[in-house]
DNA sequence: ATTAATGTACGAACTAGTGAGTTCACGTTA
DNA sequence: TAACGTGAACTCACTAGTTCGTACATTAAT
């Protein structure tokens, strides 16, 4: 008879382990050799299951790597919609935002990756994709709200715009990780160093607040 | 008798003008395509020679590539050995040198393109590079010298640190470029629109003064 | 027995790099 | 001054190795 659904040592016949399992092993290679550095047959194998699987499940090359773009994009929107933005005074809102976006992306080198990746094929594949394309963003309804509450007590400046503050926020916490290399290759200066790392997180708040409060 | 060296229309036979020509070509292609995109075939065929130069002058692809990066970093750090920063006063010199990076990153799309690039190799090329590697910085000087004028003026905080302000520029300036395909596929908004460019290089100074002064 | 899921082997197209020979400019010699 | 020698610049065709994708066979589940 064997265990009709198996129980965990087996695995056999497993639909949805399957295809995460090879989102997750597409996931590193991708962000690892990039788009056209990236070679199938080193996704299958690193993968528990065959090439043939691949495009059983994706289609191909390019699908496969929408899907990664995809499940990368929406992790860090679904971390983004829990702060509860509210009940926050709104100094300490931003600084909350930017801390989050700091935080992730360091905690999410990969994503990082993916997205230079993406932005030196000029983001064809996000447009490509039904999901990513034009895809909500609770980070930046919560910014405009922050915003408005601000200027409303008349502690913000009233020019300011919620996309231009996100562009500063992701600004600098993409640079200071994607950059890292050409950085540390130039300037000998290591970005992820712990000490570094704290104060280039408070000395985003600071810029923020300073520039809002001016 | 014919002309001994050609005039101008023949151009056979010309070492400078044929390592030229590869170098430029081969600029768009790595720009384009990044390092394993580009073909060397491709850069061949746009080239005035044929592939077989390409590896008579260079070595190989990626030789090349090295060589092209040189190009393009010795170009931004001789406009940045330029800049006269004795004769400004700090607040003003910290805006010039921020709108030159500002607009000498606008104005080379393929140097961007190409930093862009090596991080996601890593730097490794730049690491290989003995031009590169460790190459002297006329910004970051300049820069340290309007810190400390200003600080000894009182004007500036005690605490900033050149590469960090360098870092600071550089995030803004260089996140607006090679970021703009997935912010505009997902926000919508373009980046190189005039209006937009001329707030962002002026919101740029204000926030770094915001931030020296507060 | 039928169908969904999986594995194997293969092929057509591509790609970096090379082998081998050619052309040209120029200086040297007969 | 004409034939010759030489090395740099150049051309063409080729190869050894990849790489994406697929045809076909097989196994498990219902």
């Amino acid at each position: 008879m064997t265990a009709p659904s198996s129980s965990d040592a087996e695995r056999q016949r497993d639909k949805d382990r399957t295809r995460a399992d090879i989102l997750e092993v597409a996931t590193r290679e991708f962000a690892d050799k990039g788009y056209t550095g990236a070679r199938v047959d080193e996704i299958a194998e690193r993968t528990s299951t065959t090439k043939r699987m691949i495009y059983y499940y994706f289609g191909g090359k390019e699908q496969l790597y929408i899907a990664v773009l995809e499940r990368a994009y929406l992790a860090i929107r679904a971390l983004e919609a829990e702060v509860d933005v509210e009940h926050l005074e709104p100094e300490e809102g931003i600084r909350r935002l930017a801390e989050l976006t700091f935080d992730h992306h360091e905690a999410h080198p990969d994503f990082i990756r993916l997205v230079s990746i993406e932005n030196i094929h000029r983001a064809e594949h996000i447009a490509r994709s039904e999901v990513l394309a034009g895809l909500a963003n609770p980070a930046l309804d919560g910014l405009t709200k922050l915003l408005e509450r601000g200027r409303a007590a008349g502690r913000f400046r009233a020019d300011a715009d919620p996309l231009d503050v996100h562009m500063v926020i992701s600004s600098f916490c993409v640079f200071r990780l994607a950059n890292r290399h050409t950085f540390a290759a130039i300037f000998g200066r290591d970005m992820l160093d712990p000490g570094r790392r704290d104060h280039h997180r408070r000395m985003l708040g600071d810029m923020l607040i300073n520039y809002l409060t001016s």
